[in-house]
DNA sequence: TGATGATAATAAGCATGCTCACGAAAGTTT
DNA sequence: AAACTTTCGTGAGCATGCTTATTATCATCA
């Protein structure tokens, strides 16, 4: 840009680089970033509506069952019926995802610190905090209208 | 997550709201995220080629391609030949694309607000140069292999 | 009970971004 | 000049994420 650079387009880059810096180094294990994050939660909370971890994971419904598709037909998560609902199910780990976790998190740590490099503890907590700050904002505005009132029309 | 969230994930999901955001406002305008920052690079450098302005947005070039390919069928942008290299193009703004730089502008502007209230000029300018350091980290790291020794076999 | 509305999951279709591969043209070396 | 290498742009194919719409089921209330 001719002055300084957008904030926005270099927060939207980082991102970028970061999922293609994580998949760079994972692509032998067979997780992509997004697919990791869904494992990730779901050792955490193992058997979980899909909905519920849509929810935690922060994105659509059908965002997450497309992910959970791949990842069932590799054999890393079983989707179980729910006996209590019939529209729902259980999300599980199967034995064979159990050994990944390790090595993913090891993988992430490693992008962590490639990106972070010249960081110091302080400033990365200070980082994740500013990024606590904005996510919640935005969460809060997208749940808001933003009528495009300069409409152009073409 | 169960301790504190990581670092990596939340900052992804800033730029994915980011992204959502922009777009919630931008819908009547015609252009994308993606297709606004390709307009505002060429804004600032118009007559160059699609692999520079590739290299100055950081995208790959068969991405932009895709872009332009989109922008050139609404009439943003055209594609003229380079004389001097039949191999490329010179890329131009149509009279069509300039009402639409100050709009998107705005929108920018506007959805930065939204992201960034709550944090002072002094934090923004801080949070900008933490993650241009971090976007330059990747950068290099991304030009490097990243052999994942600890692939796992299944 | 029976209608009405909410909720769980998915389908269709689109945009962005990547890797890998390829053709055409340009540049370089012999 | 011929052969080799590099560069410019794009095709094919995949993953993620969205909006919008649909089906099946559940929950609620008349």
């Amino acid at each position: 840009m001719p002055t300084s650079p957008n904030i926005s387009f270099v927060l939207y880059d980082v991102a970028r680089l970061i999922r293609k810096r994580f998949e760079q180094r994972s692509r032998a294990s067979g997780l992509t970033r997004a697919q990791w994050q869904v494992l990730s939660y779901l050792a955490w909370q193992e058997g979980i509506h899909q909905n519920k971890l849509a929810d935690l994971i922060e994105i659509m419904p059908i965002t997450l069952a497309r992910l959970l598709d791949k990842m069932e037909a590799r054999g890393f998560i079983e989707r179980r019926p729910d006996p209590t609902d019939r529209r729902a199910w259980l999300l599980y780990l199967t034995p064979k995802a159990h050994p990944l976790i390790e090595v993913m998190r090891g993988n992430g740590q490693k992008t962590r610190d490639e990106a972070f490099a010249g960081l110091s503890a302080d400033a990365q907590q200070q980082l994740l905090q500013t990024l606590c700050l904005i996510k919640s904002n935005l969460l809060e505005a997208c749940a808001q209208p933003a009528v495009d009132r300069e409409k152009v029309h073409v």
